[in-house]
DNA sequence: AAGTTACGTCAGCCATGTTGACATATTTGG
DNA sequence: CCAAATATGTCAACATGGCTGACGTAACTT
């Protein structure tokens, strides 16, 4: 099961890599897009908080990403410090691209499992999960919620 | 499901880390320890397929492996030019530890995932990894086998 | 004897993580 | 209103663990 789980993230992960390899980005920018993709508005503080990395690793990507105009930054409505992040057009689509590679390869895995594999798996990553955590991303995966989702919010 | 799986690998990870980087190892190290132990008597060969990494980069963790008494290799019986790898006493208790942390995380996700969550999540598993390495994985993790886990065999 | 195989090694590059220190703009509280 | 806290950015330096390319040696095979 160990194994499984090693070998299956690897995989997860692999098509993925190629394509951004090719336009010279790394697993770490897919990250990054991804979360900006499914929640519109994030702020840095909270891409931090989700990834689990120093903001300088942060940066590092990000600006790469801004400057290449996958993604794109405007202070915030309420508190002009923050800088809200949003996928541009071009950011869009590469993250859709990326993203149907894994849900084809999870939907077909899904399908090879059976009826109930769906719930069960769900149940079974989610209690892998760090229990700290699992608030957090309970209110990432599901909701597209509050404290980040809403542009002109004031958050926290 | 693609965030869960994302944060899951994540946290599956944690705790071996923070123990590996106590003792100057990082995940590369727990990876080589862990096949090795699965299946005493690799050969380097093996590894690489296994990891799908370059000589090279095993070669730096193997090495330390090998210096502090982890990892032990013997000329191979019928075909010296082989190392065949064992853990050592030490290997093996630093190996269970790790395992020990990931099985009781993944077995505590089971049980919260219901009766047949196992059998359901091990074929899950399988069907995301890449097809052409199926049949590899299958081997390695239910068979302890053939051509890589009797040490006198020739192997291939 | 020549070629192939298994492995090791040197050298250097890249991506992505880390720490620590400091700068700047903005908001907030006394 | 000013001082402190906050959100973010940035410079510098470092570690890990991938990578390529080139070359060496021992042992097996033909």
């Amino acid at each position: 099961m160990v194994e499984l789980l090693f070998f299956a993230y690897r995989d997860f992960t692999a098509e993925p890599d190629a394509i951004l390899g090719q336009i010279g980005f790394g697993r770490a920018h897919h990250r990054v897009l991804h979360f900006v993709n499914r929640n519109p508005g994030l702020r840095v503080a909270d891409l931090l908080d989700v990834l689990k990395i120093t903001k300088q690793s942060l940066a590092r990507v990000l600006r790469q990403l801004v400057s290449e105009a996958y993604v794109q930054q405007t202070a915030g409505a309420s508190d002009r410090r923050e800088r809200r992040l949003y996928v541009t057009e071009k950011g869009r689509e590469l993250a859709v691209r990326l993203l149907d590679l894994q849900t084809r390869r999870l939907a077909a895995a899904l399908k090879a499992a059976g009826a109930d594999a769906e719930r069960i798996t769900q149940t079974f990553l989610l209690a892998v999960i760090a229990e700290t955590d699992r608030a957090e991303v309970k209110r990432l995966v599901s909701g597209r919620r509050s404290t980040v989702a809403n542009s002109d919010g004031d958050g926290r």
